[in-house]
DNA sequence: ATGAAAGCGCTAACAG
DNA sequence: CTGTTAGCGCTTTCAT
């Protein structure tokens, strides 16, 4: 059986037969301690057997705050999300928080608009995946109102507390993979340059060119503006228009390397028959795609979880110092590299 | 610049000077006629000119209405739900609400929690897709409290107001499909029968082979627990331990089919060329498998988005009908079925 | 048409 | 240890 009406703490404080501020001490964990033992007792046996629940949002109205954490994602259905919200969540809720998840859809004014609406719900902090290297709005956000994380993507700016994967180590990896099957004329897919994941896999990539011996050749890097299917077929055509000879690609994303599939495809190119691709995240399915993508293992589900952790610590102590993790990376090699071959 | 303490109903009503009654009536469209054209005019300007935001909490705990609703998914790392759920968002928005993630894993305490959480912070409405057949949490909360819509998923009490795949419908193509291949030993690998997806998937190959002249052996069907391809591959390798010959395999998810080619593999048989297998859904990436899924593509987009045109046609008149939608869907031929061969 | 006042459910001083 | 009082920001009578 269940009540119609919410039962409030004055019904509690009624049955109970206490002042509604009694029962409040009483409910509350923190403050139980300045009631008798007997009392809360019997408060807390009425709260249950009325099945009373706190009202979050009256308890907001005189604390300002909700308990609830804004999660910030630039679109759900970029497979690396999902996981990383899991994450959040499961670190989030044995602490009492709530998570509301906003989708930005990559797109800043959706994002201002999602701030606003989880600002208003007078969330108690933020953990936004859509940094952008220079953004003025996150950090106009973290001065002037509650805690922010970044998670997956950084700012430049390393004054707000940030766990992202090592970006450019993974990126490192792949070089020294193709660079080990015998390939030297490697291209490199990169993300937008204005996100951190951008050009932190971009410096990678150089540097383990470097490190391989093996020569940069500008003509082989192509930007990108997006990280989609389509965009990576548009930079593999580009590339494939330069002119320029490539039996490597490393694409700075799984589906910047699925588009670059098949653009090479449409070219009658094969992967990995004539040119080796390496994407980067390591995706859901990505061993069932033909061919299986040999891919930088990324933690998302972890990134989740450490990025709730760093947001916890600064709701505990907001004066703590702003820690930036970056969690390792791991090349998984499967069936889209291949040593390269005569063409 | 920004202030740096939210700006108050307060703080707008004393530099428009007027009381904060009127200023509230001013600023809300629906009692805007109730004052003086020039001063709600006035009103208006100096509340954007301070940059003033309605704190929601406030309102909420005086209307009880939260502007936002609950959307509960089962797993938001299942491929279907974020689509689903980027459609409701969509549609919600330019209504004024906001939409409150939560996640239940599939888990009735967590969704309980989750509920719970979401009914703690008012939302004015719920959609979920995590109904069971019977689901009584579901009847109580919509008897109770705020308006609740189903998606994807359906009770089979018709109380609830719904919008679902046309499931049975989707199964009989897919019959028809291997049917027309020339398949005659068809197996069914059925999802939860405690869920509408699972039966009416179900009644779907039931229907379909009769109408197609096929018998079903009961044999050939494998019942699930669970929409994964661990479950899949379990049910495939069930199958094969039964001994019945079958050269075709429906699955009533994408994820049991993947499982269930594994399977085939583990056991030496090859997808399609000794057994078809057809998924359901049409997940992201499922023409890029190996082998590219035959599917049915269920509108998970649109699904959303009528979901949430009936909650907000129930939140505008609660006494409006309840209406169910059944979405069409369509079978997506690709590589995972051909024509029977003899092995 | 607008101001005054009360109150949503809860918590935080402040007494006692 | 517990009751009293006030008030979070807003909406809604009720007066005027």
């Amino acid at each position: 059986m269940h009540a119609r009406e919410p039962v409030t703490l004055r019904d509690v404080a009624a049955a109970a037969g206490v002042h509604t501020a009694t029962a409040s001490r009483a409910l509350n964990p923190d403050t139980r301690k300045l009631v008798n033992a007997d009392t809360a007792q019997r408060v807390l046996e009425v709260a249950t057997g009325l099945g009373y629940r706190a009202n979050p949002i009256a308890r907001g109205l005189k604390t300002s705050r909700s308990y609830t954490i804004g999660v910030v994602v630039p679109d759900l259905r970029n497979p690396l999300f999902p996981p990383i919200a899991r994450g959040i969540e499961e670190r989030l809720e044995p602490a009492g928080y709530t998570s509301l998840l906003a989708n930005t859809d990559n797109d800043p004014e959706r994002e201002q608009l999602s701030f606003d609406a989880l600002r208003a719900r007078q969330v108690d902090g933020y953990i936004t995946a859509s940094a952008r290297r220079q953004h003025p709005l996150l950090e106009e956000l973290a001065a002037n109102s509650r805690p922010l994380v970044l998670v997956n993507r950084a700012t430049d700016d390393a004054g707000l507390p940030s766990v992202v994967p090592d970006d450019s180590d993974g990126m490192r990896q792949a070089v020294e993979h193709v660079a080990a099957l015998g390939h030297r004329r490697v291209a490199h897919l990169a993300g937008p340059f204005e996100l951190s994941t951008g050009v932190h896999r971009h410096e990678g990539f150089v540097e383990g060119m470097q490190a391989a011996g093996l020569q940069v050749d500008r003509d082989l890097v192509v930007a990108g503006s997006l990280f989609t299917e389509a965009e990576g077929a548009r930079q593999c055509r580009e590339l494939i228009e330069r002119g320029r000879e490539f039996t490597a690609v490393l694409a700075g994303h799984d589906l910047l390397a699925l588009g670059c599939i098949d653009a090479l495809r449409d070219a009658g190119l094969d992967c990995p028959g004539d040119v080796s691709v390496v994407g980067f995240n390591d995706m859901d399915w990505s061993a069932r795609f033909s061919p299986p993508l040999t891919t930088v293992r990324v933690p998302h589900h972890r990134l989740g979880i450490a990025a709730a952790d760093l947001l916890l610590e600064r709701l505990a102590d907001p004066g703590a110092s702003i820690r930036h993790v970056v969690l390792p990376v791991e090349l998984v090699v499967r069936g889209s590299t291949a040593p390269p071959t005569d063409r």
